[in-house]
DNA sequence: GAGTTTGAAACT
DNA sequence: CAGTTTCAAACTC
């Protein structure tokens, strides 16, 4: 995507090429218009390759953080419509914009005849590898064009315009087309034509945002997993290109780093341009809640903003000059019935997040929710770019991914899976079972669950599915009413939560993380056939709350030190409705939550409003946490489950994974007393709330 | 770090 | 559905 060689490849070289075919002269006989017409085939390679970029993210959030990079954009997408005007080379950045955008604009047209004006599905996975770059920066710059309810703004017109003209695929004649409309262009920007073309391409739904993405997993075949790909520059390119077609836009989108040293020095031409794009983490961040909001019905967008403030500059040149870039992970669920994501990871992370405290969490509102059947799960990991600057040599090395993982999971809480003979392709794959790509922080073997294989995985989890429709559905489950389990049955752990299926111990004696119910905070149910459970939650017998005394806690605290934070992230339940609210749309399996990988998706989690955020918590705070208890969220009867799953918000097992929280109050109280909770609390509308921490 | 234990997942 | 095998995490030394 960056490749060195963009930025030789000047405009008038690649102009003059294309001017010289006979294609082109033949074109220009037919207008007077000549070198905007070149450019305007770039605007519409742009927009054939990636087709509605404008509608993928309507939510204003993502907007904003491409906001910065607008500029930057423009000289992409209205150099070409100005260059009637300008003259190419004037200016750098035109320049620039112009290098990258013409090569593919040939191929563009290319493509056109041999498609004649099919849509951006019929483009090879090749081609939008080529134009990834293209389809990042596209969509930023038509955040506005999508955001804003008001077209009037010149620039979107424009691009909209010249998005739509080849986009729309309506022309028999792509570069004719492109002229005719070109000239209507000129004559006037109040147009609309083009732009309902646009529209019918891109239905105009709330959710239009996501019929990008809804694009881009056509190319991937209905699911887009990206990983997080922590990469260095001169395997940035590999990566990506090892990702065809399936590097996600959101993750893009999330990541503007990727592209910084790209257009931010494109724009700016040193290395200020990069730091502005790292000055983007923030407003990232900040956009998170609108992401989620945008993305969760029954979507969880996690994704953290590796970039502090106070290193935020200096890191951004540091990994601007490492050209380095953290790509975080993102899962585009797209309507794939039966496809679910395991949340399960999404928890642990406590730390790290302060910047996303301040977000606000934005209750999801429908209109902003996108399609369906999309699930972005954006999985950022937890190292700040200085973080993975740290391992460029060695990353591949099972040794250094290790102590990698082991350095991220301590401060991150991230974990991944280390699976050695299933080709991460089978449940016993966390990262699988979670819907997740595998990543560098892995240190699987022989991994199939990559993005590159992304057709593996998916016919992979159809099998899956095939054999168990609730394979990914989440484990540890929240009883509705804190005490009655689908049956009838009482339930009462303190946090209500049991697993689902119920855990099989024989010798553990539900005391150890052998034990899901145990992993995952939840006491045994009678729906475990475990033997000599003491599982210190709640035992299977009857054992309930009562036998959470202090020592108890402490005593599966220290088995299971890490799954204390989360508790706390869960608490306080107004926002799991808010959460819960919107999803009554979906029709996806939600994300699973095994419990398992909950410690590997920390932060971003938290500015979510599903997921309740710890960040301002004090550590003191943590102490009065609840454990485990509350790491799982949602009460699904069994045999409802999966019409709870459609209707209901994707429960969030979260599990505590912050090794700060080694304090765990008694259940009933102590967490009220102590604790000011800035946290939410996740419950279900039709969920009581938990047991009051507040004192009497 | 190597080896063992454990129980879920997968298989038969 | 039950029994067995496979697998990777958890755990121990």
């Amino acid at each position: 995507m960056d490749t060195p060689d963009k930025t030789q490849i000047t405009p008038s070289s690649s102009l003059s090429k294309f001017e010289d075919s006979p294609v082109f002269k033949y074109i220009s006989t037919l207008s007077p218009i000549e070198l905007a017409k070149s450019r305007q085939t770039d605007s519409a390679f742009n927009s054939i390759a990636f087709l509605s970029p404008s509608s993928l993210f309507p939510s204003p959030q993502i907007g904003c953080h491409r906001e910065s990079r607008f500029s930057v954009k423009r000289h992409h997408f209205l150099a070409p419509s100005n260059s009637r005007v300008l003259q190419s080379g004037n200016d750098s950045n035109t320049d620039e914009g112009a290098s990258e955008v013409q090569p593919s604009h040939v191929y563009d047209d290319q493509v056109k005849c041999d498609n004649n004006g099919s849509s951006s599905r019929g483009l090879s996975s090749d081609l939008l590898d080529e134009q990834s770059n293209l389809a990042i920066e596209l969509p930023r710059t038509l955040k506005y064009d999508c955001g804003s309810p008001d077209c009037s703004m010149v620039p979107r017109d424009e691009i909209l315009k010249n998005t739509s003209v080849e986009v729309a695929g309506e022309e028999g004649s792509s570069l004719q087309c492109n002229k005719d409309q070109w000239e209507e262009r000129q004559q006037s920007f109040e147009n609309e034509r083009d732009l309902r073309k646009i529209c019918r391409i891109f239905p105009s739904e709330e959710s239009a945002g996501c019929e990008w993405v809804a694009v881009v997993s056509d190319v991937a075949d209905l699911l887009t997993l990206n990983s997080s790909i922590i990469y260095e520059s001169t395997e940035g390119q590999d990566q990506r290109n090892a990702d065809p077609g399936t590097t996600s836009f959101a993750s893009a989108i999330l990541q503007p780093q990727d592209d910084s040293s790209n257009l931010g020095n494109a724009e700016t031409g040193d290395s200020s341009g990069s730091c502005k794009q790292s000055e983007l983490a923030d407003p990232i961040t900040d956009q998170t809640p609108a992401i989620l909001s945008t993305c969760l019905v029954d979507k969880l967008v996690v994704s953290d903003s590796g970039l502090k403030k106070d290193d935020k500059e200096e890191k951004c040149k540091q990994s601007c000059r490492q050209q380095r870039s953290i790509r975080r992970r993102c899962l585009v669920f797209e309507k794939a019935p039966g496809f679910g994501l395991h949340l399960n990871s999404l928890a642990n992370t406590s730390k790290g997040q302060n910047h996303l405290s301040k977000v606000t969490p934005s209750p999801m509102k429908s209109g902003e929710v996108p399609h369906d059947n999309k699930v972005i799960v954006t999985e950022s990991s937890p190292q700040t770019p200085a973080t993975v600057g740290g391992n460029e040599a060695d990353q591949n090395s099972p040794e250094k991914k290790r102590q990698k993982f082991e350095n991220i999971d301590e401060s991150t809480a991230c974990k991944r899976c280390n699976c050695k003979r299933s080709k991460c392709l089978k449940l016993y794959c966390d990262c699988f079972a979670a819907g997740l790509y595998c990543i560098e922080p892995c240190s699987c073997q022989d991994c199939f669950n990559k993005p590159i294989h992304e057709n593996v995985v998916l016919e992979t989890r159809r099998q899956i599915e095939s054999r168990n429709p609730l394979a990914f559905a989440p484990k540890v489950i929240r009883s509705m009413d804190d005490v009655s389990d689908s049956r009838g049955e009482t339930n009462k752990t303190p946090a209500s939560a049991r697993h689902k299926r119920g855990c099989n111990c024989k010798k553990s004696s539900c005391l150890k993380k052998y034990c899901e119910c145990f992993q995952g905070g939840v006491g045994c149910s009678s729906n475990c056939r475990c033997e000599g459970c003491k599982n210190s939650f709640g035992r299977k017998d009857g054992g309930d709350e009562s036998e959470f005394d202090v020592e108890a806690l402490e005593t599966s605290e220290m088995k299971a030190p890490e799954e204390n934070s989360l508790a706390v992230v869960i608490s306080k339940g107004e926002e799991y409705q808010n959460l819960s609210a919107p999803s009554t749309n979906t029709s996806r399996l939600p994300f699973a939550y095994s419990g398992k990988l909950l410690k590997s998706f920390p932060l971003f989690v938290r500015s979510s409003p599903q997921v309740c955020t710890t960040q301002e918590l004090d550590p003191s705070d943590l102490s009065s946490c609840r454990p485990k208890f509350e790491s799982d969220l949602q009460a699904i009867p069994e045999n409802e489950t999966p019409k709870v799953l459609k209707h209901n918000c994707p429960p969030l097992a979260l599990k505590p994974t912050s090794p700060n929280c080694k304090r765990v109050s008694p259940p009933h109280h102590d967490c009220s007393s102590s604790t000011t909770w800035h946290t939410r609390k996740f419950i279900l509308k039709s969920v009581p709330s938990f047991p009051s921490f507040s004192p009497p």
